[in-house]
DNA sequence: CTGTATCCACTAAGATACTG
DNA sequence: CAGTATCTTAGTGGATACAG
């Protein structure tokens, strides 16, 4: 009816585009997958240098998070049939393509988290000065 | 001692760097979020009309997240006391900054998730394959 | 060394009902 | 219209122990 909703639709529009995106986004958005990726950014590792790297990263999530990016093809796995066992790592073509956009939002990240912090003080300011006035109805003598 | 392990050590000292990142990734990561910033990105709207846009959200996750956005500066909230309540919810010059890299992974997505979902079909016609193979080691007659 | 399997705690998220 | 409150459930992630 108004520029409004002309706006909502264009945005409905964009949105079925969007949801397939998302499903993707939540596939590298996760704690752990953007750090494993720039782990193996540098080139073929193995299983416990990523662990080494990535600190504080559990095997279980490590390997869920490996397997995760070799079933999306962003990673190879190589096994060298030695003893004891030896597992390389590496990002395919398809994962180094990723390396891009990833380093646009860390540049973001990196260039903006100042403002953020910055906005959550101040944020967090007004929220105890809300709390205190509310006291002071409740409570005033 | 040798390449591999300095490339470890390059990837050691970028992680740091990375942490902080990775917990603004985190914020703008999850299911929501995105989507919510995509909603907002046309310019002011008021609460029920992202709500229709984001198809699916819950009221609970749609305050959540909004409130998230606000409290990192990324979106703003205009109260309009009128009867009944106009809330709109805008960009913020910060959370407009944040819509370029947002668009650098979004066509990322775009461009290769056929690529994704190729490799998904192919790593689950693998295990398919290791499994019938298992059962034919096992179950031979 | 490179995983898998199990258990457990914690949180995130949806549904529902209610308030200003 | 724009939320808040509460309940319940599903998924995430860590610790531990064990296997190939």
């Amino acid at each position: 009816m108004d520029d409004t909703n002309t706006a909502v639709r264009a945005a409905e529009h964009g949105h079925t585009a969007c949801r397939a995106s998302i499903e993707t986004l939540a596939r590298i958005g996760d704690k752990w997958t953007v750090l494993v990726v720039g782990a193996l950014s540098l080139g073929p590792i193995r299983y416990n240098q990523v662990r080494r790297v990535v600190e504080g990263i559990s095997q279980r999530m490590l390997t869920l998070t490996l397997k995760g990016l070799e079933q999306d093809g962003l990673v190879s796995r190589t096994v060298y049939p030695t003893i004891p066992p030896r597992v390389e790592y590496e990002l395919t073509d398809l994962g180094r393509t990723l390396i891009v956009p990833l380093r646009a939002v860390h540049a973001w990240t990196v260039e903006h988290r100042p403002a953020i912090l910055a906005a959550r003080e101040k944020f967090a300011e007004r929220e105890r000065q809300a709390a205190s006035r509310q006291t002071s109805f409740t409570t005033p003598k």
